[in-house]
DNA sequence: CCAGACGTTGTT
DNA sequence: GTCTGG
DNA sequence: CCAGACGTTGTT
DNA sequence: GTCTGG
């Protein structure tokens, strides 16, 4: 699931959170199309601060890893945390008790297979439907890079059962990342027991989330893809001899 | 995850 | 068909 | 014990 | 750093 994603313009953001933001943007950044792997800074919210927007890579690496090389390769391993093991797993049971987080995203990409093996597929933009800004939940730490000493805010969003939307588009059984609704937001990056984040690591009930097909510019290797028409409504062709 | 490679030899 | 890199 | 992994995703 | 597999 959940290795692409876009985030609001900073306008749209500010004019979502009110004409005094709740939150203070420190480090704001705008992706029509953003891809995990290439371990972009991303805006997010943390239970450090969590009136702040600032910047974290996406791709967490845990602080004892060594050097940038390393970084790199845990990052691309860590751009996702299965709810379900999150607790076990060595890479994420030291943060998710105490180290939760909210990215903010305006929606994010996922492909639905068109036939059983796979030849065809369909990329979807999958959107609040109120077109609003909203917040995947996840996880952080930072990460110091020994030869500098920078300090490297770095996260993963976490992932659920997928509901019925994205099961529908993103075929049968599989996940969907989780997003933490405004309601839940404070909560999330509070102090919680493990029973409560479990709680709130669940899917999206359905109902809140739209999606169209888009163009397969998302998935080009050679196109610039942070560019608005990767979001565009497209409607591919039907029964076409190719 | 998806796109692109999938190979070797006397080596820039 | 399957693996690797991003 | 020590070396090697530490992760996820559609494979049905 | 900490866990797992051999």
């Amino acid at each position: 699931m959940c290795y692409k994603y876009a985030t609001p313009k900073l306008e749209e953001l500010i004019e979502y959170l009110g004409e005094q933001p709740e939150y203070t943007i420190e480090d704001y950044f705008h992706y029509y199309f953003a891809d995990g792997f290439n371990h972009q800074f991303m805006p997010v919210t943390t239970s450090a601060n969590n009136r702040l927007i600032e910047k974290a890579i996406w791709g967490l690496v845990p602080e004892y890893i060594e050097d940038s090389k390393q970084a790199k390769e845990r990052a691309d391993q860590n751009l996702n945390a299965r709810s379900e093991t999150i607790f076990s797993r060595p890479s994420y049971a030291p943060y998710i008790s105490t180290q939760r987080c909210l990215a903010w995203a305006s929606g994010f990409f996922e492909h639905h297979w068109d036939d059983a093996k796979g030849r065809s597929k369909t990329p979807y933009f999958i959107y609040s439907k109120d077109k609003q800004p909203f917040t995947f939940g996840g996880l952080y730490t930072n990460w110091v890079r020994p030869d500098t000493g920078e300090v490297f805010k770095t996260f993963s969003i976490i992932t659920t059962e997928a509901n019925h939307l994205l099961s529908e588009i993103h075929n049968n059984k599989q996940r969907m990342p989780l997003i933490i609704p405004e309601s839940d937001r404070d909560t999330w990056l509070s102090n919680l027991s493990k029973e409560a984040i479990t709680d709130l690591m669940k899917p999206l009930p359905d109902g809140l989330l739209s999606a169209h097909t888009i163009s397969k510019l998302v998935t080009s290797r050679t196109e610039e893809r942070n560019v608005p028409e990767v979001q565009d409504i497209y409607i591919p062709p039907k029964d076409t001899l190719f």
